[in-house]
DNA sequence: CCCCTAACTGCATCCGTATGCAACATTGGC
DNA sequence: GCCAATGTTGCATACGGATGCAGTTAGGGG
């Protein structure tokens, strides 16, 4: 695509017989000039279509305005509503968001790496760090990065984290209170922090209960690891009536195999429970009961964060929200 | 957060003992140095982890290596779809994308005005481009653009299309071989080409075996809004027996409030199809018979347009494919 | 009517990198 | 031992815009 070079200010000062500063300062926030020049500068720019360029401004502010956002795969809905919100809190406060879609942590590196060369201002990320030759990595970069739930944090790693411990054991209470009394979780595929706090929140609040017994099952973060968990935990004898799932999608995957593979119904026979509130959660064939961690809540804080002067805190606690639904009203 | 400038390429130049363009020479690929000055610059480099500025690297060049993705809202699955292609194949060509959400195309317009700012070198946008004026608003920005259906192209603005209409009529005669004979459609909120393509082509295909009465319900592209077009639809009387979503979420909305609220049961009572393939199409609940448009060569195309020499075609259209499921199986 | 001040303008320079051009060194051929 | 060809290097400048500083102008007060 033969693209011709847009017009620069000096093409606008020429036009409008002023001088280059003028320009710059008509388009520069608090520059000062007199309301004709400003006004000739206008009728030039807009004859030739000008528009300032960023980049080069960003050159001299030393501030690029953009912030880079990583996220896992968006085929998690949770995911997707994280980014939603970064996304649209960072236009309204007239920030350019520039996205990475990232495997994991060490992804995230090399990831930081490139977006440094564009002199982001800050990254955030809804991953957690909690290698720390992955912080480390992260550290010499020299930008600001705030993540969900890292364990390891310092001076350029910042966290912000919802109890998940304190949901977790909410979570064993509830279920207990419904009547569930043989307990299972279905975890997620790596050691997260997310995923380890939340499991042992629930066994905390299981042995509250004098329980110590609970199963265990592997997922993959998705409906297809909800259904294969399901699947290892019911196939022989009688399982869990009281199942915590590490997320919705999970849960969901579970409710289903439990009905169509095995006959079970939720919430008579099984008690579910899962993590994130995503729309699907809500809607008649799951209504799920499940924790919502705020994700406005975790974007302001964020946001918070990335602007703090050195010295604020490095890590961030949001209190989640359980949200009870008939899938364990028993 | 105050943040000291990173090392530019004349301090890299200084400590090696070299000239600041032997530095920009090492990191310009296929830049000429001699191996003993390329090993003394990237030493240099190492010691003061310095990384080229892209940003003014684009000055010169006059490409930013940065592409615009504008999507819809992520709440619906097949807008976080879309970008997660996008985001995956340009990351994979070695651009970055920058991430706009965006209401509707008149906001596209806007959007693209802040971008052009940001020097991108392309625009693509899951969204259609319907209006005349959008359509010139984005051509004054010389910066290719390409969008999912747009029933308005030109030299700058170019559109990748599913074929909506034969996919709408598909839909129609599989409805009516499985015996289906009362149709509703259920649209979305505006009139985009999408709808209108898939709904023109669900109607034609009706009228080849005579058909000319389809009810019609406005939906909101969401569940909520399936949900609702169906307590239209089916309040009084009998409501179709064969519906046409112009979407999955809206088909399941439409399935949920079916069985919930009316006590009919999909697919005995009721035939539903949807468009999207979205991934909870598939879950036991719904198991939605469905339109997948192949996103992967939507955004394959959609890179060839953007590389495209001046005289590209201004629409590229691809086949979708029929996603046959239980939820149309009588 | 003059002087001082405030408001504005343009000049020059800088931000970090890329690159055409001339200068330089090295090597080989004769 | 001289010249030319080849391969490197540094100098100078350009990219587009922001800004300190000095100079200009207009306006107000005495």
């Amino acid at each position: 695509m033969s693209r011709t070079r847009p017009p620069s200010s000096i093409a606008v000062a020429r036009l409008a017989g002023v001088s280059q500063s003028a320009v710059s300062r008509t388009f520069t926030p608090g520059g000062i000039v007199s309301p004709a020049t400003r006004a000739k500068v206008l009728a030039a720019a807009s004859t030739l279509g000008y528009r300032p360029n960023l980049l080069s401004r960003s050159l001299t502010t030393g501030r690029s305005g953009i912030v880079a956002v990583a996220v896992g795969g968006l085929s998690n809905p949770f995911h997707a509503m994280a980014l939603d919100c970064f996304a649209t809190g960072l236009q309204r406060r007239g920030q350019q968001v520039m996205l990475v879609v990232v495997e994991d942590e060490w992804a995230l590196g090399s990831a930081v790496e490139l977006l440094s060369g564009y002199q982001v201002d800050a990254v955030l990320s809804s991953l957690s760090v909690n290698a720390r030759d992955v912080a480390e990595a992260l550290t010499r970069f020299g930008v600001p990065i705030v993540t969900m739930n890292s364990s390891v944090t310092n001076r350029w790693v910042r966290t912000v984290a919802a109890d998940d411990h304190e949901a977790g054991a909410a979570i064993a209470k509830h279920l207990y209170g419904q009547g569930a009394r043989r307990f299972g979780y279905i975890a997620g595929r790596s050691g997260t922090l997310a995923q380890e706090r939340r499991e042992a929140g629930f066994r905390q609040g299981l042995a509250e209960f004098g329980i110590t017994d609970c199963e265990r099952a592997q997922g993959n973060h998705l409906h297809s690891g909800g259904a294969a968990s399901v699947r290892a935990l019911y196939a022989s004898g009688t399982g869990p009536d009281g199942l915590f799932c590490l997320n919705d999608l999970t849960a969901m995957g579970a409710i289903d195999a439990l009905r169509v593979e095995f006959g079970l119904r939720c919430p008579e026979d099984v008690l579910v429970a899962g993590y994130d509130n995503i729309d699907g959660s809500a809607w008649p064939p799951y209504r799920l009961t499940t924790v919502d961690v705020g994700l406005d809540r975790v974007a302001a804080e964020a946001f918070a964060l990335i602007e703090e002067e050195d010295g604020g805190p490095p890590e961030v606690l949001v209190q989640p929200r359980l949200v009870l639904r008939a899938s364990t009203r028993s």
